[in-house]
RNA sequence: GCGCCCGUAGCUCAGCUGGAUAGAGCACGAGACUUCUAAUCUUGAGGCCGCAGGUUCGACUCCUGCCGGGCGCACCA
């Protein structure tokens, strides 16, 4: 029989960084009863408990817990599920914390728990504090998520910014379910861009040695911020290159101006408050050899050959020749075509240098995570196929899309050209709305969404925005929290939880569920899902507390009654407790208070 | 032509990686509150989950084929 020893102590099972909940302590229960069928003969050994779920219900007056046992495990064990489920649902009501366990619908096990493990469950979440929701999913697993990645030409702006915000959120839901997380950007600092970047640096460089510049020429950098870059080359070199030949001078520049660009990056998303602690350059990977190393290891498997592209269909191209080239057989691999790592002048291209690059990522790393705007969708499968080719398929590799964000000002889309170069910068809107809202607001759409960016709503103080409503929340619960301290009210200690009726319950066991969410996002590789579930969590929070404003016996204060006020006021700090560990996966701070 | 993403209430979107009667906000209908725990609250109506098959005990979810919308299809980055 299983230990019917209930959940008495749960509170200080906390160990390892791990959150016990009520959902992972069913699911042992469980399987103890699952392995004493089989020690008795009344289920075969060895099925596969893969599927079996214990999950809240949706509809909740089917009662706290449900789980799905009998009906995944009736066709292997050659029984009927309702008929299992009769078996095993008395020896799951034989628990001390549960009230009730029957059957229902097609074989659901619907469970019950006695208040009191709610109660406890209040008590865990103020006694794991901002471990609260951890788990030991990613133990022991490391995890390389590459984001922005921004070519190192100029400030970073607002395309830029949905893929920093998810990506480094993402890192941090990873962290949080127990991987050990890499954040990494990778700088394309050897392509034709950085060239034209370099020789924009030189025109600015001329400038400030007194030279009349005029307009700058078309396809080359407009925007003022090489001005400086030009000004600190003249300080530093004179006019030694002003009338020089380019080769006296290209890699110089280039190398002075994606220095200066990666720290107008850094800055830039310094005021996000990411920090990511690799920078891998392109250039080092070509420097390394790393691309001719994947090629050579390549070829040996018949993975890379020489031959021919076809054109392009469904375009007309006008200067199409057929070349032989160094193609990479990525349509083994399902991609539609094979891909060439070479140019026809023996250079590398672009997907032959990020082939050997995703390949030193998978040294370090069990599992490759990449977010890149959605524009870049034809080259997925390429690179997909690469890293299955180069890690034997034994490297996990998720690309993750993001959709464009449209900035709207009064209700109309904020015109934005590359060409002026008067684009809206990233530091303009994090100035402008601050880098809590950017942050929030850019997780209140799945990433593969399409999203608007209203500079008016993103700040709209109403519950129609979800930035405010959360903050309103956790601000409403730090200003009773004070009010309470101000009045001499003794908190924290032992309140007596038993005063907490029914509707706080359910309060308890919304928050209860931000273990299993965290878990569920971080799997999805969907940090969206815990915004979606704080504004959740706040809107009941908000309804609890306006039934104080008819009923004032049900405000969380309650002059008169200190005990009554005391446990009230622990459930508000388990519920801020929430709001604040996932706003911290979000990089988000918490507020005291409203303006 | 091929590939990828999307299609859920009038609108904007969720839907916990296959669970029970598909949810929320806005807008709409009805009511409450003239206050300070209302930068509102309660409640109602609203659906062929693009269409058609298939797999399954069970499908918005997975598979196939259509329809419709977006993006991509260079040796660019």
């Amino acid at each position: 029989m299983p230990d019917a020893s209930g959940s008495s102590n749960r509170a200080s099972s906390h160990k390892q960084g791990q959150t016990v909940t009520i959902y992972s302590e069913f699911a042992g229960h469980i399987g103890a009863i699952l392995d004493h069928l089989e020690e008795a003969g009344d289920l075969p050994a060895g099925l596969d408990r893969k599927n079996v779920a214990v999950e809240p219900p949706r509809d909740p007056s089917h009662g706290d817990l449900a789980t799905n046992v009998a009906m995944v495990l009736a066709k292997p064990a050659g029984k009927n599920p309702r008929e299992l489920a009769m078996i095993i649902a008395p020896k799951i009501a034989r628990f001390d914390s549960v009230a009730g366990a029957e059957v229902a619908g097609p074989g659901f096990i619907n469970i019950r728990l006695v208040d009191d493990a709610w109660r406890e469950e209040l008590r865990a979440i103020a006694a794991a504090g901002e471990n609260y929701g951890r788990s030991a999913m990613g133990a022991g697993k490391t995890v390389n998520i590459e984001y922005v990645s921004a070519n190192p030409t100029g400030p970073l702006h607002m395309g830029h910014c949905r893929g920093a915000v998810v990506g480094d959120a993402l890192a941090g839901l990873l962290e949080f379910t127990g991987h050990a997380v890499t954040r990494e950007y990778y700088i394309n600092d050897a392509g034709g861009q950085v060239d034209i970047l370099a020789r924009s640096t030189h025109l600015r460089y001329r400038e400030a040695l007194g030279e009349d510049i005029g307009e700058i020429p078309e396809g080359l950098y407009p925007g003022e911020y090489l001005k400086p870059v030009g000004e600190a080359l003249a300080a530093e070199f004179g006019d030694r290159y002003a009338a020089s030949e380019e080769t006296q001078w290209l890699a110089l520049f280039r190398e002075h101006s994606v220095a200066a660009m990666m720290d107008l990056i850094r800055a830039d998303l310094g005021l996000l408050g990411i920090a990511q602690e690799v920078f891998a350059s392109e250039a080092a990977v070509h420097a390394a050899g790393k691309p001719e190393a994947a090629e050579a290891e390549l070829r040996k498997r018949d993975l890379v050959y020489d031959g021919i592209l076809e054109a392009p269909k469904g375009k007309t191209l006008d200067d199409w020749e057929p070349v032989e080239l160094p193609l990479f057989r990525s349509t083994r691999f399902g991609d539609d075509q094979d891909r060439p790592i070479r140019k026809s002048d023996g250079s590398w291209t672009y997907f032959g240098a990020d082939l050997a690059y995703h390949f030193q990522k998978s040294q370090s790393a069990d599992m490759l995570i990449d977010i890149w705007g959605a524009d870049h969708a034809g080259t997925v499968k390429r690179i997909k196929a690469a890293v299955e080719a180069l890690t034997d398929g034994k490297t996990e590799f998720d690309v993750k899309l993001v959709q464009m964000v449209r900035l709207l000002r009064d209700g109309e889309p904020v015109k934005m050209s590359k060409r002026s170069g008067s684009f809206v910068t990233l530091a303009d809107v994090v100035e402008e709305v601050g880098k809590d809202v950017v942050r929030f607001t850019m997780l209140t759409r799945k990433a593969d969404a399409q999203m608007d960016f209203d500079f008016a709503k993103v700040v709209e103080a109403s519950k129609d925005n979800p930035v405010f409503y959360v903050q309103y929340a956790h601000a409403r619960i730090r200003s009773v929290h004070r009010r309470a301290q101000a009045e001499g009210i003794e908190i924290g200690g032992a309140a007596d939880l038993s005063l907490l009726d029914a509707e706080e319950l359910a309060l308890v066991k919304r928050a209860a569920q931000f273990p299993r969410i965290a878990e569920a996002a971080a799997n999805a590789h969907e940090p969206h899902r815990i915004a979606f579930y704080l504004g959740d969590l706040a809107a009941e929070f908000h309804a609890l507390w306006n039934r104080g404003n008819d009923h004032p016996e049900k405000r969380l204060l309650v002059a008169d009654a200190p005990d009554l006020t005391r446990a009230r006021l622990a459930l508000a700090e388990g519920i801020g407790q929430i709001i604040r560990n996932g706003l911290a996966i979000m990089g988000v701070e918490a507020v005291e208070e409203m303006e």
